[in-house]
DNA sequence: CTAATATATGAACAGTTATTCATATATTGA
DNA sequence: TCAATATATGAATAACTGTTCATATATTAG
């Protein structure tokens, strides 16, 4: 049931384990990536790269009705990957910051993406 | 029901529609993402940031049922997150390449979550 | 203050997904 | 070949999540 346990996969095991995050960092990195999986989330992210936009220029950008654009601006602005301001009647949303573009950009090399 | 059509948002707004990445390659980053975001696999991520594992140590190191681990990593290889080789009996486990390891630190850098 | 515009939100339904359980496959040693 | 070990997988259920619809809130112009 076991296998060889002085191994130096043994030992990588041991220290991962002592090494884990908690929970509540778990939860953390795992929402925030939860956040950026969903296409009509990523779909703004990457329309964000070109500038800030208000929401109705955001649903123009990527599709979809104004109350699902806005459920998914709620999920991507609580988990910090983008940040809002309000001007006029309008909210201005933009990329929270180069974290962001840094993730998106590495995870399209990754993936053979043309951006 | 229209704002500004002559701002500066409207100009980002078009060229983030023109720009916009196929459905395809959304889909594969989203894959990606989702393949990284849930809980349990992120910890197996964790875990082979501390060296190549087999199977019975994944599960050593992050808890859960051998059943379990075995379906997650399927995913993430399927989703290129991590790689996989025969060792005899083994199945030995290890993250695809750098890009992985540099997703998982802006995250935590982004998030303040220590590693 | 009122109407119009811009955005947000609660509830409900539909689709997706993680886990469990039972079982299958593959490798090794005897 | 047979038994033991290591890993994978299909089906089913339970939990989660995205979208829609209706409506609420907030800002501005008149």
């Amino acid at each position: 049931m076991n296998c060889d346990h002085e191994s130096e996969h043994h030992l990588a095991a041991e220290r991962a384990a002592r090494n884990m995050p908690g929970d509540e960092a778990i939860g953390r990195v795992s929402a925030a990536f939860k956040a950026i999986s969903e296409p009509s989330r990523l779909k703004i992210l990457f329309a964000l790269r070109h500038g800030e936009m208000c929401v109705y220029h955001i649903v123009e950008a990527v599709g979809g009705t104004q109350s699902a654009v806005s459920h998914q601006l709620r999920i991507l602005r609580d988990n910090h990957v983008i940040k809002s301001r309000r001007d006029g009647q309008n909210i201005v949303y933009s990329l929270a910051d180069e974290h962001v573009v840094a993730v998106l950009e590495l995870a399209c090399t990754h993936l053979n993406c043309k951006l």
